[in-house]
DNA sequence: CTCCGTGCAAACGATTTGCACTATG
DNA sequence: CATAGTGCAAATCGTTTGCACGGAG
């Protein structure tokens, strides 16, 4: 594991992920970061973005979307994507304990449902436990 | 809505579909086709999968990983997702209530864990109720 | 000074689309 | 026959990578 420098560049983007509210996707979060750093590439915003992910200071989230979203709060807690815009968003775990039960508004959310997905090893993985597999789906 | 014809393309990639035990994503049902059918264009997979699934024959999948999938089953149950290789298989509802509990066998899988997600709309698409969001997440 | 990090452009994987042709109903 | 569907190639979208240069420690 090799040590991270902390860059102008890291600790704008880490900023701005921080001040935003919901869950912005690298392009977007390029164009607002630009703002402050003119000369700014979206492969650094990518970069940095995978990196601090695997150095645990921000989280990768499994979502609906065609588009990786990264999230500062590390705490247990679940999202909610809109169908629509495709704009994500934090939902509390209790308040999702009401919700899963019968569509309601949650943050100003018209929820339609809510789905589970379980991850882990397929049996054919399970067997050859070599190459890959780290840093994959979680 | 306009009426769906059911060429000989459509009517192998169902089959094919249906046939999987799995969720394969549409290169690997481009693969299967295309034993039968050896002039089909993945394209065509991509439209026919598309349509079906507008039309309720099929479900599109939501699931971690890059690529789409789709569902031949169209009721009630949750997905498991190998992180190593991205296989999808199905996980039925009960088994999957004490699954969440502690990781578990199912169906051969170690599962590592799960995640809920939330859909619905966002205040702001609630708002400007026009266009898009018919075929969008769900 | 040493390398980690950057900007740029090109490469990439998955999916979509424009177009002229084919074939279903 | 009308027009939905096809095959092909090129385009698109989001993301990643190779490379030469730049700057943090």
């Amino acid at each position: 594991m090799k040590k991270l420098r902390m860059t102008h560049q890291r600790e704008i983007i880490l900023q701005e992920l921080k001040k935003s509210n919901y869950h912005p996707a690298a392009d977007e979060l390029y164009e607002r970061v630009k703002k402050k750093l003119p000369r700014i590439s979206l492969a650094t915003v990518y970069r940095n973005l995978e990196i601090l992910s695997e150095a645990g200071t921000i989280r990768k989230i499994e979502i609906s979307g065609r588009q990786k979203r990264f999230d500062w709060e590390l705490d247990q807690h679940n999202h909610i994507y809109c169908v629509q815009c495709h704009r994500v968003d934090n939902i509390d775990v209790k308040q999702s304990r009401k919700t899963s039960l019968q569509p309601e508004d949650h943050r100003g959310y018209k929820i339609a449902g809510c789905r589970v997905e379980f991850f882990g090893y397929c049996p054919e993985c399970q067997n050859k436990q070599q190459k890959k597999g780290e840093k994959n789906g979680l």
